[in-house]
Order: structure tokens, then sequence, then C-alpha cells
DNA sequence: CTCAAACTACTACATTTGTAGTTATTTGAT
DNA sequence: ATCAAATAACTACAAATGTAGTAGTTTGAG
């Protein structure tokens, strides 16, 4: 299943917050970006169609939706394309990447050592 | 600056080969993928219009091409949103599944380890 | 009960993307 | 010098994407 990036803005939507209603995520899109409702209900009925959420009951006459697809199997899926068109299909390049930018905190920093460390020892 | 999934994959080359013509281009692509030289020319035309590219001499009758943009930066502008849409914004959480993956040589965990550890060390 | 507001379902349309054909031109081998 | 092969430049087109309008339906407030 491909998804389009604004697709993939709103399943965040139903990853995050759960299981929502086309408003609701209207709600959150256009805290972020100016957009139609039925802009966002087209992304929604899409999404739909292509089987990443699905029906799961109403709220008033609103449909309340639910990802059908985990967060993690998308990740899985787009990964090694990402990895190898940014990083020459390195991950460690983008590890280093990731640490350079100070997108990791020192928690992080010390949650991943041990991570390592874990992951080493299994070996 | 946006470039499409093929133009990434085109782009993939100058940046890992260096500067090259279209049906150099044409070559390394068609051994992934059944392509038609038009095609690859095509992407090639557009990458050049948007600035990714430029014309640095010729071969022959071909033109030669080189990036005119590093990957680093195009990494840079794509790895915010990537990490949102597919880790709630948080890289700890990527790497963390590099690490699961089993995309990482122990070479590649004691080369992180070590530079977390120089990374700890200056904050 | 009534009616405006909210919501769904459907349609529309410009732009981008993947894919490739056509035409004209250049070049290198003979 | 000639001609086939390679290449550039341009054109074409279907599918996907971002964006939103319209028509019809439901509902909840008064």
């Amino acid at each position: 299943m491909k998804l389009s990036e604004f697709e993939l803005d709103v399943m965040q939507i139903f990853w995050e917050q759960g299981p929502c209603s086309a408003s609701a995520a209207h709600k959150v899109i256009s805290e972020s970006k100016k957009t139609a409702y039925t802009t966002v209900k087209t992304i929604v009925d899409r999404l739909e169609e292509k089987g990443a959420i699905k029906r799961v009951g109403n709220e008033g006459r609103s449909i309340v939706y639910s990802a059908a697809v985990k967060q993690e199997a998308m990740s899985q899926s787009v990964l090694p394309d990402f990895l190898k068109r940014f990083f020459g299909g390195n991950s460690r390049n983008l590890v280093a990447h990731l640490i350079d930018d100070e997108k990791l905190s020192e928690d992080d920093i010390e949650y991943l050592q041990h991570y390592l460390a874990n992951k080493k020892s299994k070996k």
C-alpha cells in the first residue's frame, strides 16, 4: 500500500490519537495548514478506499474511522527506500546524521547506548 | 526543491558515481528496472529544470551532468517530515527501529557507541 | 415540527509523476 | 563521404495527488 504525503499526514492523526471522524481530523490538520473540510474528507475517503483506515462506528452523523494498518508496518516498508535514496542505503549514516543534528537529547543518547549494548550482547 | 521518487533514484547515481550522461544513468537504472532511455532522459531533463543537476561538459555528443545539490542538503530537508510521518517525530524511535531491524552490523554498533559517547562528552 | 448547520457522497480540475514515442541532429565507423 | 546508431529536444498521455465545490441528507436546537 502506497500513501501520499498528505494521506500520511492524516494517518498520523489516526495513529497518534486513535479513532476519529473526518471533521476531527480536519480540525487537527487545520492547526498547521489552512485546508477546506472537503479536502480532508477526500483524503479520508481515499484512505478508506486504499484500506488504510476503516469505519468503526458513528458519532452523531459523523463516521468514525480507525487505522487499519500499523504505523510500524508502513515504516518498515518505506525505510529501505528512504535509506537508499538519502543515505546511500547505509543506516549508520542516518543514525550519525540524527545524532549530529541535535535531534537527540542526552536522555535519548543514554537510552540508545543501553539499547546498543543490549543488542550487542545478544549477538 | 522537491524531487519525486524516480528523480531521487536518478540523483542517487550522480551522488554516488559523480558526473555522467543521460545514457550512462539509463544503463544504471536499467539494471534494476526495465526502462526506456527516453524515460530516464525525461527525468534528467526535469532534474536540470529543477536545478538539481547541471551541465558540466560533453562526451562525444552526450551531455555530461553533475549534481548541483548535495545529498546531505536533501536529506536534511526531508528528514523532519519523514520522522514525523513514520516515527511520530521521534528520532529515538527511528534509531531503535534501525537497530532492531538487523540493519546494523556489530561494527556499526561499535561505531555508534563511540559516536554516542563522544557526543555525550561534548554536551 | 422546522430549519440551519454539519456531514456524506460525488464530481471537478490543475499539477505532478511515470512512462515513452517522434523528430531532428550528430557522430563515428567504414 | 555516407549512413546507421546514438542522442537531444520536444510532445503526449494516463494515473496519482492536492485542493475544493455542489447536491443531497441527517440531526439537534429551539
